[in-house]
RNA sequence: GGUCUCGUAGCUCAGUUGGAUAGAGCAACAGCCUUCUAAGCUGUGGGUCCCAGGUUCGAAUCCUGGCGGGAUCACCA
């Protein structure tokens, strides 16, 4: 079947020189199959699996693809260069694509006929959607669940790495074919809620966002700095009197009004309730805003106040099957000894929840309701342990999903002076910080006068989607499992590997299309697959090439940063070629309007991959 | 101490299922604006890929053991 393949591939390509969309696609595999017939036609044996790799050719050599002979030797059984030079030799014979070959050790260059891209790039101008899998044959529903935020607090730094993450990973599972449903689990109630409360009460004077002229989130979570600087009084106070400290924390009175207040509300207290239900919405109208700046949604918001009640079947359940087992407290514990973990709680000796078990109910319920079949969610590195048990858990239950589980966990974002600490007040606060971007990306641009012929609409909404941009793309650009440190001078800065740098090529891309219409030379629909094109020209057309691989390849790992750096290569090379390669030449319209063609391209792929990562793209800028 | 994770240029980071001479940016230095956007481009210097073994044609990448940083190991969430 191998055989029959190639037989009417080559066939049809010694005929035509157009190239059809199908193979175009499928050079790889071309190659993939003409490799195996040679080494079977070369030695009369048929080539191991795998031991075909064929990767693309680094830009210091010549050539397109690379045929890593070592693993051929075997049935070769000749030097690496005998090898690489007949192997080369059959396909420069008996594949028209094949223009020319080199082998330098034991790699066999390949070149690709230059028509050929040429035709590729034809058939991708045509596609939409470049890179993207719009028609799947059977979509995975994917679930995933990022932000989840506390209601006692705004929104900081790490909530951002947070937030963009998992925007980003949704789109880029979505443009693999997969139906994606983005939910938020708010975390609206426990005693944390109620420290904010108890301030607010006692400190709070009636005041409301509106009177302080204070966005909620942030007015709510000044109520919850001040309880803790009021309950840190108490404590030295009570130590003062001779009270041992352990003792002091859980004796201040302001400690045990705040717990008190959690049964009240768990006893559905109307008082207490209707005061939780009011700050809280102070909270969310406050963090809509900051989802908003930063241009993330979410299909469906849950809250822990409806779900935390969840779970505490599943955990009975698995009692009577004797899953679990329960200690003679009444405690319920499940023993992960055999998968070389310990003992963990599920059920608290007095009956009631833990965040486990939360965890186990919402899990279930959700993947239920959507009938999903994975599962994702963003949460930070501290969290690992909990999510391999919730995994394991759930496995023990008999959910066979619970293998589909993943925990996209990143690393926490670091100051250059250390860790951010709330009581120290070193914490980046998200909203601070997303004006700030603003506020410098104006300066900037005043600077450098780059601004000024635009009215003040035009100019707020540039600024911001490249001060936007430039955080974006610096969390996002590093790997998310590292824990990488955020330097606020450093990443304003402008040039280099950066969002701007990136948003800049772009609006040059589209400055030179409205140049070229002014200067009366039309965008073609298609190139001529004969003409001649530079090295540079076919660097550029290869670096488009890789897009749909690398989406992919980002997708399955979970990485936005892959596709960030991949982008910025592109953005880097256009910047390169742009600089020395006219592209509106007057004398000679042919070679400008495959620039000019080709400069296109590559504009539909930084946007396209800029929308990817949540990054908007300027016309100009 | 157990488990997980990271360690690449002075700094921030890339580095594809193991492939060729390990790459960018920042910072430093030297150039380039009468020419499609200089938020740009070109050049120079800068490396014990934490260390030591192992696997193999080949290791920054995989395995083992160290060293160093981080996270976690609650009847908190």
């Amino acid at each position: 079947m191998c055989n029959l393949h190639l037989y009417l591939c080559a066939n049809f390509l010694a005929k035509s020189d157009i190239i059809s969309i199908k193979l175009i696609m499928d050079i790889e595999i071309i190659l993939n199959d003409a490799v195996a017939k040679a080494v079977e036609e070369l030695y009369g044996e048929e080539p191991v699996k795998n031991s075909i790799q064929f990767q693309k050719t680094r830009k210091d050599f010549e050539g397109d693809f690379t045929l890593v002979v070592f693993p051929l030797l075997r049935v070769s059984k000749k030097p690496p260069e005998q090898t690489a030079d007949e192997i080369g030799t059959y396909l420069k014979e008996n594949i028209q694509q094949i223009s020319d070959f080199n082998v330098i050790k034991g790699f066999l260059n390949l070149s690709v006929n230059k028509s050929f891209w040429i035709s590729y790039l034809n058939d991708i101008s045509k596609d939409e959607q470049y890179g993207f899998i719009t028609k799947k044959e059977d979509p995975k529903v994917i679930l995933i669940e990022y932000s989840s935020p506390n209601t006692n607090k705004p929104l900081h730094l790490g909530h951002i790495r947070n937030n963009l993450l998992g925007y980003s990973v949704a789109n880029l599972l979505q443009s693999q074919g997969d139906k994606v449903y983005k939910v938020n689990l708010v975390n609206d109630r426990g005693i944390h809620i109620c420290k904010s409360m108890l301030a607010w009460q006692k400190w709070g004077d009636e005041i409301t966002p509106e009177k302080a002229g204070k966005k909620g989130d942030h007015l709510v979570g000044d109520f919850y700095v001040r309880f803790d600087q009021e309950y840190k009084k108490e404590i030295k106070d009570l130590v003062e009197k001779g009270m041992a400290g352990e003792e002091a924390k859980q004796k201040a009175p302001l400690i045990l009004e705040a717990q008190e207040m959690l049964r009240k509300w768990e006893a559905k207290d109307p008082e207490v309730i209707s005061l939780w239900k009011d700050m809280n919405k102070w909270v969310l109208e406050g963090f809509d805003v900051t989802y908003k700046n930063l241009g993330v949604d979410f299909d469906k918001i849950y809250f822990e106040s409806d779900t935390y009640k969840l779970g505490k079947e599943l955990v009975l359940e698995g009692l009577n099957k004797e899953i679990f087992f329960k200690e003679e407290d009444g405690s319920v514990w499940a023993d992960l000894s055999e998968e070389g973990l310990d003992q963990k709680i599920l059920l608290r000796s007095d009956g009631t929840s833990v965040y486990m078990t939360q965890d186990l109910g919402t899990a279930q319920q959700r993947m239920e309701d959507y009938n999903a079949d994975q599962g994702i969610y963003v949460v930070g590195n501290e969290q690992n342990y909990h999510f391999q048990v919730l995994k394991l858990i759930l496995g023990k239950l008999g959910y066979d999903w619970s293998e589909s589980l993943h925990h996209l966990s990143y690393g926490m974002v670091e100051l250059p002076e250390g860790k951010m600490k709330s009581r120290e007040g070193t914490v980046v606060d998200a909203d601070d910080l997303l004006n700030e971007m603003t506020t410098t990306a104006d300066e900037m641009s005043r600077e450098l006068g780059k601004l000024d012929n635009y009215s003040d609409e035009e100019r707020n909404e540039i600024i911001k989607t490249i001060g936007l941009g430039a955080l974006k793309y610096f969390i996002l650009k590093v790997d998310p499992k590292r824990t990488m440190t955020f330097d606020p001078k450093e990443s304003i800065d402008f040039n280099g590997n950066t969002g701007p740098f990136i948003q800049y090529t772009f609006a040059r891309i589209q400055s030179l299309q409205r140049k070229a219409k002014d200067h009366g030379i039309q965008l073609k629909d298609e190139i001529n697959p004969k003409i001649n094109i530079t090295t540079k020209e076919l660097q550029l057309i290869k670096q488009i090439h890789n897009y749909p691989e690398v989406l992919k390849e980002a997708a399955k790992a979970f990485s936005p940063a892959q596709v960030a750096n991949y982008v910025y290569d592109l953005a880097k090379e256009f910047n390169q070629f742009y600089h020395d390669h006219p592209i509106l030449s007057e004398e000679d319209k042919s070679i400008s309007a495959f620039r000019l063609f080709l400069s296109k391209q590559v504009g539909n792929i930084i946007k396209s991959g800029m929308k990817l990562l949540g990054i908007d793209v300027p016309e100009r800028m």
